[in-house]
DNA sequence: AAACTTTCTAGTAATGATTACTAAAAAAGA
DNA sequence: TCTTTTTTAGTAATCATTACTAGAAAGTTT
């Protein structure tokens, strides 16, 4: 998840962007990329502070908008009213447990073929798919939920 | 989208749950039940005050959370940090207009067969699933959006 | 490296969506 | 009708996110 490659990408396509590199956006980025999770804004902000302390909130979701803007991680939402993030482009699926809200990724080829009816394909021109499964993983299940 | 049955079934429901049956809350659900699109707790509001204009948009989104304990209705996320809801809980899909944001519904016996690898399988409790294609709706390419 | 130019950050304030609280109103039952 | 309980409408509070801006840092030129 973590390849030495990444800061080099960051860099990159920054540079290529015309942007500038700092220490926050390297930060931001390398906090999401170790994360197994999907971790809110405010989750980075507290993964981040403790390497840069006053590395402001506000910062976190600029930068979370301009990563997402060069293409480098994925904004998506579930169940709550905040915006979780990825660093995972590639093609990829989720599954939510309903009880404790845990978002598990998966990749699957099969699942990355599936195509909407020939009426959408029509009308659409498509760019992305994603398939969300929603069920309760097998620790909230011993706990009696669900 | 709108039988006739569908005011009794939220009468029922209702009832075998204990509640009332208050003309907010069959308001709320018959604008859903009309609306072609996923409106938000707003929207809803907006076609609701038409009928009933002192409706506060409070109960509108207390009869949503109501309505979507019952099963009656479901709430959805998509883009933007607003919830959208919909009164067709049966298996359906949705393509949306990265575009203008619209939101279309189609049903597809295909894709709702797909079914995760096996590991996530034995994981999980799986209870639904639901696919979403992104892509530019033809009336935002031919206005060169996308 | 110093100076210069531009972009970025941090802080505060503002906005928008949603939830909490509560007195008064409406529904269901006796 | 009267009583009991739930629900509504309104206001205020909260949470996520965005807007604005002066000062700080990055990149570039000398």
């Amino acid at each position: 998840m973590h390849r030495r490659s990444d800061r080099a990408a960051v860099a990159q396509r920054l540079k290529a962007a015309g942007l500038k590199f700092t220490h926050q956006r390297l930060a931001v980025y390398e906090a999401l990329a170790a994360a197994a999770t999907h971790p809110t804004a405010e989750e980075i902000h507290g993964l981040v502070k403790a390497a840069y302390p006053m590395l402001s909130l506000n910062t976190v979701y600029t930068t979370l908008e301009t990563l997402q803007s060069l293409g480098l991680i994925q904004q998506m939402r579930f169940l709550d009213n905040t915006a979780r993030y990825d660093a995972n482009v590639d093609a990829h699926h989720h599954v939510i447990c309903l009880a404790c809200r845990t978002i598990e990724d998966f990749g699957d080829p099969s699942l990355d073929r599936v195509r909407p009816p020939a009426s959408i394909r029509r009308s659409y021109r498509l760019v992305s798919h994603r398939v969300e499964f929603y069920g309760y993983c097998g620790e909230c299940r011993t706990q009696g939920h669900g």
